[in-house]
DNA sequence: CTTGACGTTTACGTAAACGTCAAGGTAGCC
DNA sequence: GGCTACCTTGACGTTTACGTAAACGTCAAG
């Protein structure tokens, strides 16, 4: 049960684009064997492309996500992972925390300034 | 009462630097008088950047700015120049709610995440 | 004359995550 | 031999809002 697949093949399965696999490749994400030239990809390349989807779903950086699958392969007992991955979702809840209250308070700064401009739009209506 | 500002002065006033300045009149957001080859600001400058930087609290990007600005000035009546911003502030609006549901669900799934691990962290710890 | 503060222009650098050529290699199929 | 599909490696382009460096002018204080 030797899974292999093209480049084109994942790309098409995760809707991304070959090139976007090539970059994650230089960003050290990904190390497809080859066949010759080409790049031929097993089930682990693709368990990490999936982890890499994910992570990218989440928010992560490509270097976070690095960071987080280079120590899933070292670290076999997964405690390491764990304990990084909780600190990395813990760092990014806080800064969506954040980016919360800010959407909400410029939120209700546009909601007033809408207002006011209506208003004032409406008497300039009014007044012509 | 015509006041002039060094560009220093205005920097210092609005906490941002002079090469910021330069910036935003190389993006045609400013358009100061020369004294030989120093700029020097007018009160109209001094407005034009208070909008520049409630613009960029609210989010808007420095092109929408210029955008909404240069329409005051060719519009005395402001009338389309409030049609405009309105009708900037809704899409933003609407960028941001959708912003806001987007870090909800991402939050979810962290939370989620988190405990889970953190299980599966607590079953590992206590199992060596 | 020196120092320092302030100003000028030009132009390249930065971050993130790819997109978009260019220019060609390789392989199967008829 | 030729068509077509698929693959390769560079390398520059894109976006936004400035930072930074080089190299120099200007002006007042001391």
């Amino acid at each position: 049960m030797i899974d292999t697949y093209g480049i084109a093949e994942l790309a098409r399965e995760f809707n991304i684009t070959t090139r976007t696999i090539r970059f994650y490749e230089d960003k050290n994400l990904l190390l497809p064997e080859r066949q010759g030239q080409r790049r031929v990809y097993g089930s682990r390349d693709r368990v990490r492309l999936r982890l890499i989807m994910r992570g990218k779903r989440l928010g992560f950086s490509l270097d976070e996500i690095r960071e987080m699958i280079d120590m899933y392969d070292d670290d076999p007992s997964e405690i390491a992972q764990l304990k990084l991955f909780l600190a990395k979702i813990s760092e990014r809840k806080s800064v969506l925390t954040q980016q919360q209250a800010d959407i909400a308070a410029i939120l209700n700064e546009l909601d007033k300034l809408e207002s006011e401009s209506r208003k004032l739009l409406d008497e300039k209506d009014v007044a012509q």
